[in-house]
RNA sequence: GCCCUCAUCGUCUAGUGGCCUAGGACGCCACCCUUUCAAGGUGGAGACCGUGGGUUCGAACCCCACUGAGGGCGCCA
């Protein structure tokens, strides 16, 4: 095979979303997999959609996924690396004027003077008929002397290509097999705008030819231009490279995964908690196995391994459900000391993003943070859970209902009286470590005649608020004799006060 | 309407003619572990492999038709 270079040519018109970058992920795979080179190239030939944040939001997703390119824009976003640049289509008009020019001499491609309006016209006259839409090949026959005419007096104009109208254009697509289209049924597309700017047709072909891509690889959505490509290749007789369709991913009901359903972009993921790895590992997963039983599969395994045979064609559906899963392997696969760093900025978040409460003094102590992620770190399937996970551990004043103190067969008496005692021989401990508070909490219940589930139940509640939480005399640790101390004398008044 | 693609548990998938009375994973249920919640372990329910025809000694796997779903049909990519 001769080498590999694949590129990822989004358009910059949002955020990265999810199918997008998992066509980013595989064609960075197959490079890496084929020690080839992965290439990011901005089609940003549409000026009215362009929006301008968008360049660096795709790049910031790329970098969080650990997708880096060796082709392509420069790290500030405004110029480009590599040889074969600029990698921004927007800076290669002249290039692009060239070859639909050439098209033109070569009676490939005409000029096309139809107003939009007729077009629309046109479009809406053969919706009626119930006729297949498509130009209706107004132009493409005009005489040379009205081309000439109408170029001299400066009419609106676009290059449209020629279609053959006999034969057929087959390609060899190496997910989807062979795959045929009778050329008749192919329209005169749009090479040239008529505000010079290329279509993505052309910049395609020519950036693709241009740039040595070897093999494109990217959605289905994609597959019924593949033929006007093909075309298009031939028209300039050149060879064209390795199509590959990949399924798309699919939203609840099915259809293509889009705004609707729900937060799609990449940065939402990154910015809920999920780790970059885990990310990369589910969207491997929509499409592609690496056999019929792993799931997790370390980047290094998944480059190894990668391969187009592998790549599903039915469209899949994005299952959260199965990426909050990956998130937690992966979390607990985390060195507790990463852990901490990561958890940090999303416990710092304000409390109405998913943060600590308000009352929380920040930032937060980072030793202190340390401490906790031990006891949480099983029980985190994002990271953004961590707050509401954590609370109690920083929280000053806890509220919650006294109710809950009193544990399933005891009473409000019973209740108050073990507390009370566990509060007595817990003040005079000396030593403030788990192993030690159990054997003592673990005698006191014996003594009191309570099932251990009941007495460290009552002791939970008051000491976090909560009926769930870490194992408990561990918490205690963390949370510090003094801290917990008055918890369970609040409690006690607590209780005390109720009805 | 026309063109193209696709079709195995709810979902992601394994499966390329006999190893399949269809395997794994998420989710769900139960049990074990256990101070709660998780995590972990074990087990279970869950797919007559979209339907109907072929081919073959034998079909989830090959062929045909049908049906269904999706994608595309822009001076958007």
């Amino acid at each position: 095979m001769k080498s590999v270079r694949v590129r990822y040519a989004p358009s910059p018109t949002g955020d990265p979303h999810l199918g997008s970058v998992r066509t980013a992920l595989f064609n960075w795979l197959f490079a890496r997999r084929h020690g080839g080179t992965f290439i990011l190239r901005i089609e940003d030939t549409d000026q009215g959609r362009r929006v301008d944040t968008s360049v660096l939001a795709i790049m910031e997703g790329l970098k969080w996924l650990g997708l880096d390119w060796a082709e392509g824009p420069a790290d500030d976003g405004r110029g480009s690396k590599g040889p074969f640049g600029p990698y921004f289509q927007s800076h290669r008009l002249n290039l692009y004027h060239k070859y639909a020019d050439q098209l033109i001499q070569t009676s490939h491609a005409y000029r096309c003077f139809c107003s939009p309006a007729r077009l629309e016209a046109v479009r809406r006259a053969q919706q009626q008929a119930k006729v297949p839409p498509g130009y209706d090949r107004h132009c493409r026959d005009l005489p040379a002397s009205e081309v000439e005419q109408q170029m001299a007096a400066g009419t609106p104009h676009v290059v449209r290509f020629r279609m053959p109208q006999e034969g057929a254009t087959s390609i060899h697509d190496l997910v989807r097999g062979d795959v045929t289209w009778e050329r008749k049924l192919l329209d005169d597309f749009v090479l040239l705008k008529s505000d010079k700017f290329p279509t993505y047709h052309l910049a395609n072909i020519v950036d693709d030819h241009h740039m040595q891509i070897s093999h494109v690889m990217r959605a289905e959505e994609w597959l019924p231009s593949t033929p006007r490509h093909v075309m298009l290749y031939e028209a300039f007789g050149w060879q064209h490279p390795q199509f590959a369709h990949m399924p798309l991913i699919l939203g609840a009901d099915r259809s293509k995964m889009s705004k609707r359903h729900g937060s799609t972009s990449v940065l939402a993921y990154r910015d809920e908690g999920y780790l970059p790895d885990a990310m990369t590992n589910f969207l491997a997963l929509l499409g592609w196995s690496l056999d019929d039983k792993t799931e997790i599969i370390p980047r290094e395994e998944m480059i190894r391994h990668f391969s187009i045979e592998r790549i599903t064609k039915a469209g899949a559906i994005f299952n959260p459900e199965k990426l909050q899963w990956i998130n937690g392997m992966y979390i607990r696969a985390l060195q507790p000391a990463e852990l901490a760093e990561k958890l940090v900025p999303f416990l710092e978040k304000p409390a109405d993003e998913g943060g600590l409460p308000a009352t929380v003094k920040r930032p937060v102590n980072r030793a202190y943070v340390s401490k906790l992620v031990p006891l949480v770190q099983e029980r985190l399937r994002i990271l953004s859970e961590g707050a509401e996970l954590t609370s109690f551990f920083f929280e000053e004043q806890l509220s919650y209902d006294p109710a809950l103190l009193i544990q399933k067969g005891m009473d409000k008496a019973g209740t108050l009286n073990a507390l009370k005692l566990a509060t007595e021989q817990l003040d005079t401990q000396p030593v403030w470590g788990a192993h030690a508070l159990e054997e003592l909490m673990r005698a006191l219940a014996e003594q009191l005649n309570l099932k251990a589930g009941q007495f460290f139940g009552a002791i939970r509640v008051a000491v976090t608020g909560r009926t769930a939480t870490p194992p408990l005399f561990q918490t205690m640790e963390v949370l510090g004799k003094e801290r917990s101390m008055a918890r369970l004398r609040q409690s006690i008044d607590m209780l005390a006060a109720q009805a």
